[in-house]
DNA sequence: GAAGAAAATGAGAATTATTTGCATTTATTT
DNA sequence: AAATAAATGCAAATAATTCTCATTTTCTTC
């Protein structure tokens, strides 16, 4: 099914851009950069493929930056700094949020947590020296 | 200026319906609140208020929520934990976020941080139980 | 390898949250 | 009270995203 061999899927082509990127795209973004080696993608196929993989757990979205939706191929938790000048979206695989701040959450909000997102916002060094 | 003697702005019903609930509210969901006290209220508004209040940091935005902005009247910084199956979204207070993440981000990623989001997501205790 | 079924795609229309223009109302200043 | 400034309602405009549907591509089965 998956791992078939006939890869013409231009699905194959947008997960493999995410993946290649350290960008944070959003759609626009992903249709953007394919261009250059895949100039008979849609914008429609971009936003139907990364919903499709958010769905499946293979990418996951940073929520909207400036209104518009922010994706990221790495699915580990893991913290983004997201720059308030060029919306730049920077990863922070360093750091972790402490475990007992999700098992202090359950207790409090008597709720179950399962995913977690830590988002500093800021200037990034460009737009912090401009 | 502000603190004028006619208070008849609709501009203060907002801010108040803001402050006196923990729902997070969207601009809609303000709009609708607004109903019963003050049915002549716009939606046009409300939004128009809310991107003042936010852009004078009297309120502060958590994002989109399922593609919906919602608002906070809390500026302090505290945690969220938003449903993914009924989208409410509960304060965190007892909960802070270490200050050495902060400068632990501003040195790996050589940015001035400014502000932190943290939001756990996972099923209330409503949704987990049905 | 061909036929039929299933999945993926393109193009553009539709949707929806949000913003904006403009005329009117309300508040403030003089 | 007149003049000025700010706030508002309404409807139209935007813009990101989703959806429809006809067509193409891929997979399955014979």
């Amino acid at each position: 099914m998956e791992g078939s061999t006939k890869q013409f899927r231009k699905r194959n082509a947008i997960l493999a851009c995410l993946q290649q990127t350290h960008a944070h795209p959003s759609a626009e973004m992903v249709h953007e950069m394919l261009q250059k080696t895949h100039p008979d993608i849609s914008l429609a196929t971009v936003y139907r493929n990364l919903a499709w993989f958010k769905s499946q757990g293979m990418i996951q979205s940073l929520g909207t930056v400036n209104g518009i939706e922010r994706f990221d191929a790495n699915t580990a938790p893991h913290v983004h700094f997201v720059c308030t000048g060029c919306s730049a979206v920077i990863d922070l695989p360093q750091i972790a949020v402490p475990h007992s701040l999700e098992t202090d959450t359950e207790k409090y909000a008597g709720c179950r947590v399962q995913g977690c997102q830590l988002t500093f916002t800021g200037l990034c060094g460009s737009c912090a020296n401009s």
